[in-house]
RNA sequence: CGGGGCGUAGCGCAGCCUGGUAGCGCAUCUGCUUUGGGAGCAGAGGGUCGCAAGUUCGAAUCUUGCCGCCCCGACCA
């Protein structure tokens, strides 16, 4: 993309509304605009970043079993007073009339929809287990939206719904989840812990948040220090296997956000020298309701014994939109965002020094079609800024490579490549350069 | 919802106390000079002063009501 022709309206000055470096950055990067309170519109570059959270997000719930499908933004209520919700989740849900007076909501989540569109469809164990997700924005009427996109009240959230026959079965979809979830945080350049939540009146030990540590985060967290760098499974990954080693070795340390925190327990299981309190960010939430909606709705399932019974189900929801707000708190620096690789809205920002000047024109447009046919995201900076509000600019939006064109450089052959993240700048000759950027 | 604060040009702000018809920096446009980490000079354009009512000869400024936004608290992906 040539900046010359994108959208791409950054700020040199911090807006004053925004308190925490993520909604700054977002601001300053042209990344969101905000139209109302907790609503924002996503620009070119912040819709970039959105879309590619979300493929990995996709792949990942792919790779764990689990079946896209997409449900609407605007639900019945009487699909809500099915199962009682419709009264008691209050005024955090956004209610809407249409032209003919029928109530109307939009969604804050899909547990009912999902019951009522699978109970239609599914009556035998043969046909389980499934786990349907989607990805769709959410709206809560939040009390207070605050922090940019972190606390939004419209949101764009994954949200998967698994139902099996057996609460062992249950317990292995649970399982995938939780695994899943590792897998997608980590491709995001995360650090994610999950976190013993709170499971309401079911009880038991199947409710867990992923929490990111940041210093903005909302919720003090504590947890026993291993588990932030704990490694997590690789590509090799069976999903059929038997995942419970690797859930056992998180679970089995302490980890707890305030409302679970025990001093008392904390201190006799951590070492003191393993002991860490800190702020994070729930980015997901996994959780078992058993048959809490499958009951209310009638979602009843043959077993192998021909008996009917209430749908064992599990919801399972990642913010990803708050995601790349959480990126930024975990991932950037005074001059601006550091982007992990795999989430970059380009991958390259190639920087003409001298538009206009024929030789380092010539130099960049060869740069810019060779990074194209490798593939390879590239924002091309054509502009005739001059060079020092081209480099903040770069710095700001966070690129992980800046390969910089200039004719100082090209008399002895070389162009610069900078590394965002570490601040390494070498000089090489462009096809070296082109080289260590595609490896 | 309770507490605090703010609303003046695209962004950041001053002016308000003590009413007299709007200003600064950045950004934008034109020209010249510059050009490897947010240039300099000269000129130009851009504002229903959040909205409404009131007081007044006169309101950005005083009064009242409303709207919007931000921060702190209780709730949440």
């Amino acid at each position: 993309m040539r900046l010359s022709r994108y959208f791409l309206p950054t700020l040199k000055e911090n807006p004053a509304e925004a308190q925490i470096p993520s909604h700054r950055l977002m601001l300053r990067a042209g990344m969101v605009r905000q139209t109302a309170a907790g609503i924002y519109a996503w620009l070119p570059l912040g819709l970039a970043v959105l879309r590619k959270i979300e493929a990995i997000v996709r792949d990942e719930q792919r790779r764990a079993g689990a079946i896209e499908l997409l449900m609407p933004t605007l639900q019945s209520a009487d699909l809500w007073r099915q199962s009682g919700r419709y009264d008691a989740y209050g005024p955090e849900m956004l209610r809407i009339k249409d032209r003919h007076e029928r109530d109307m909501l939009f969604g804050p989540t899909n547990e009912e929809m999902i019951t009522e569109i699978f109970k239609g469809a599914v009556k035998s164990y043969r046909d389980l287990p499934r786990n349907l997700f989607h990805i769709q924005w959410k709206f809560r009427d939040e009390i207070r939206p605050r922090f940019g996109v972190m606390r939004g009240r419209e949101f764009l959230m994954k949200d998967g719904y698994s139902f099996d026959i057996d609460v062992e079965g249950a317990r292995r979809a649970y399982r995938k989840m939780f695994v899943a979830y590792l897998r997608s945080f980590e491709r995001m350049g995360l650090k994610a812990i999950p976190m013993a939540a709170d499971t309401g009146p079911i009880g038991g030990d199947m409710s867990h948040e992923f929490i990111i540590l940041a210093e903005t985060g909302e919720s003090a967290v504590f947890c026993h220090r291993d588990l932030v760098d704990m490694p997590v499974p690789g590509d090799d990954l069976d999903y059929e296997g038997d995942l419970t080693p690797v859930i056992d070795a998180r679970t089995t340390l302490y980890a707890a956000t305030d409302e679970k925190h025990d001093a008392a327990r904390f201190a006799a299981e951590v070492p003191a020298d393993k002991q860490l309190s800190a702020r994070g960010i729930e980015v997901g939430h996994i959780f078992f309701f058993g048959t809490k909606y499958s009951e209310a709705m009638g979602c009843v399932i043959a077993g192998s014994d021909g008996k009917e019974v209430p749908a064992q189900m599990g919801s399972y929801g990642i913010g990803v939109s708050r995601l790349v707000g959480a990126i930024i708190e975990a991932s950037h620096d005074e001059a601006g965002i550091v982007w992990p690789e795999a989430v970059a809205p380009f991958r390259v920002g190639l920087i003409n020094l001298k538009s206009g000047d024929a030789e380092t024109d010539a130099a960049c447009e060869d740069l810019y079609a060779k990074l194209a046919a490798l593939g390879i995201d590239t924002l091309y900076d054509d502009t005739d800024e001059r060079a020092g509000a081209k480099f903040s600019n770069m710095d700001l939006i966070g690129l992980p490579w800046q390969l910089v064109v200039g004719p100082r450089g090209l008399k002895s052959g070389t162009v610069e490549l900078k590394n965002r993240a570490s601040g390494e700048r070498v000089e090489l000759s462009p096809e070296a350069a082109l080289a260590k950027i595609a490896s």
